[in-house]
DNA sequence: CGGTAGATCTCGCCC
DNA sequence: GGGCGAGGTCTACCG
């Protein structure tokens, strides 16, 4: 990994054109290839960026450039596209060069997958005489999230997202619609289940007959003796 | 900004949990709080993160840590939320400090607000005899993107896109179910507009009678004479 | 502040 | 490689 400080200006040219005017940045260069364009402040995403794999070359500038002060060009590539990213350093500030080796990566845990594991396990959360069918059913339009029978035989399609949105109950109709083109399935009722659900979502599932069911992962998480295992 | 590198380990807690043994990795301290952890490949997405703003606060570690080997702790607290990050340095590598100063931020250029101006410009590539109505139509559930008529007189609703998928489709039939019960503009076509369609959005729109446009982004700026005042 | 939609989305999975 | 969905999505914009 190098760092280099740098007076500069960039411009990406490939899906789209962008330009940063001059100023002073951070330019990071990994093993990769890959180079983040990042200011002293924002969020997490660089101001430019290359994705990897991409190559760096250092170029000479041409008369112009060097007229106007640029010291230094790079190049830097995209090995898979004809994406590039064109920085002129007019000052160096600082630049130095780390080994960091390859990093183990990041455990995560209170994603949806644990969501829908921890539902799967406690399918009683969705009312009296529930059972499970399976997680993941997989159709020709994408995966189910988890597909249950009621207390009364017939079965439930979940539709299963941390933060419930328009966008998930539009999810669970399409599903529906196709699963009760089934008739071994058919007909197939929809639970939307979410830690939160928008109001506008709630609406639009009233109105399409989908039921909401408003899930707390800390409770279920409490009762899932396999929680404490993971630290 | 703070460029640190360090063996550290990683701890966030907040919406979700997430853990990141030890390895040595950057830690980016931003003028606003925020820090980044970044290994040495991957994206633009750092392993880790605190978003500002935030503070940082150099912790002397417990008894069992320092045990560990733990030099030193840093506790990064979101100010909104009660998000948290917590470092543990083992060894730190290099430590430097720099002045940046504020960015000037970037300027963009083809994204879809520019395809949209566009299109409204050249509202014929729809067919002949096409007339604006207006860009960024207002409705309660949200802008659709162009509103015109067609040489019959018809009202035409187009949802544009860079890449056409079936999310795009689902928007823009949401737009015509509510657009259609106006019965000033009733009846309303859709024109899904992009300039790749996906197969199954090209299916989910046939079958919903929503007619598909293909745009050539790069010719449409050829006849704009506005293009080449950018940079 | 909430609702909506875009993004050089990125990332990961499964077919 | 394409399709599909999640994301600590983030970010911008408009009511």
């Amino acid at each position: 990994m190098r760092l280099v400080l740098a007076k500069c200006s960039v411009d990406y040219v490939g899906r789209l054109k962008a330009h940063l005017p001059l100023a002073v940045r951070l330019l990071l260069v990994k093993a990769d290839g890959s180079v983040l364009v990042h200011s002293d402040g924002g969020s997490y995403k660089p101001l430019n960026w290359m994705s990897p794999p991409a190559t760096l070359r250092t170029v000479t500038p041409g008369e112009a450039e060097l007229e106007e002060g640029v010291q230094e060009q790079w190049v830097v590539q995209s090995a898979k596209t004809d994406d590039r990213l064109i920085i002129n350093i007019y000052e160096q500030l600082h630049d130095s060069s780390h080994d960091l080796g390859v990093d183990p990566g990041l455990i995560k845990d209170g994603v949806e997958a644990d969501l829908q594991r921890l539902l799967a396990e406690q399918i009683h959360t969705l009312g009296d005489g529930y059972t499970l069918i399976r997680r993941e059913y997989f159709t020709a339009i994408g995966p189910v999230d988890i597909l249950a029978r009621d207390s009364n035989g017939g079965t439930v399609a979940v539709e299963l997202k941390r933060r419930g949105d328009i966008d998930g109950v539009e999810q669970l109709t399409r599903y529906l619609e196709l699963l009760n083109r089934d008739p071994l399935l058919a007909p197939v009722r929809g639970i939307f289940a979410a830690q939160q659900i928008k109001p506008q979502a709630r609406v639009l599932a009233a109105d399409r007959g989908i039921e909401c069911v408003t899930l707390d992962y800390d409770a279920m998480r409490g009762v899932d003796d396999s929680a404490s295992r993971l630290f």
